[in-house]
DNA sequence: CTCAATGGTCTGATTTTTCATACTGGGTCC
DNA sequence: GGACCCAGTATGAAAAATCAGACCATTGAG
């Protein structure tokens, strides 16, 4: 049986499908932030970013592991999400500045839910 | 040139490497969480469990698309890091119910921040 | 002249993920 | 006897992610 193909939903502004009360959440809807937000080194980076605006080098450097193929992908990823924004100086050599949107700013208050939820719970997790 | 091991960092409670202030957020640190409650139907997975305790059966129902091997993976890889609970009884025809822990529970304000923030900006995401 | 530096792109190979399908086992229904 | 139910596991193939390394164009340093 093929049951992989899922034809995207249409939602309400305020629809919640199975979740309970006003406060629950929207799964399936969610997704596309969650994809939007999560990826290989994309928290990582707007962690660095919040400290202010960073070349695309000194980025390389801060994350150890990262390929500059890879840097290159997610950094292209969360511009074209608005959630950083890409600055290019016509120079030679290049230089390009990778900067917080308004949006990257807004997810610190989910990411400061994320670090007391980590640090709460931390010592439970068994993935590497 | 190889780079792409990294090996682990060991990290002091307080530590925020390369963030501004006592708010900051330890990125590498950080990566362990994002594994654990990341995953292509975690949050998903959460989100519907917070309803109340569900067989596998029904879970799967609830989530077009998702295949029973990927299902049975996320669950074992959530219970492996305490989020949910796996529930097996020794009956005949098999039945198993999945409940969030407290861990499960306490995820609810990282994702309803989340969620305001998807409501902000899910408008500019480009990710299908 | 040669080499390094920057922020990428391109290529082909390898690794990882994900898939569809088939199988289990004991009870129950026909 | 045979089919179905449930919650998986096993398997091999197909698809996607990721990698290392080469290349680009330009300038300045030695």
């Amino acid at each position: 049986m093929k049951n992989q193909t899922i034809e995207p939903r249409v939602y309400d502004e305020d629809e919640c499908a199975g979740c309970t009360g006003p406060e629950a959440i929207d799964i399936l809807r969610f997704q596309r932030a969650i994809r939007a937000i999560t990826g290989k080194w994309k928290i990582e980076i707007v962690c660095i970013l919040v400290e202010g605006p960073l070349r695309f080098g000194e980025l390389r450097r801060r994350l150890p592991g990262v390929t500059q193929h890879m840097l290159t992908e997610q950094l292209r990823d969360l511009a074209n999400n608005g959630i950083v924004i890409r600055n290019a100086f016509a120079e030679i050599p290049p230089r390009v500045e990778y900067e917080l949107s308004q949006a990257g700013i807004d997810l610190m208050p989910m990411l400061r839910e994320m670090r007391d939820w980590m640090l709460k719970y931390e010592h439970q997790l068994t993935a590497p």
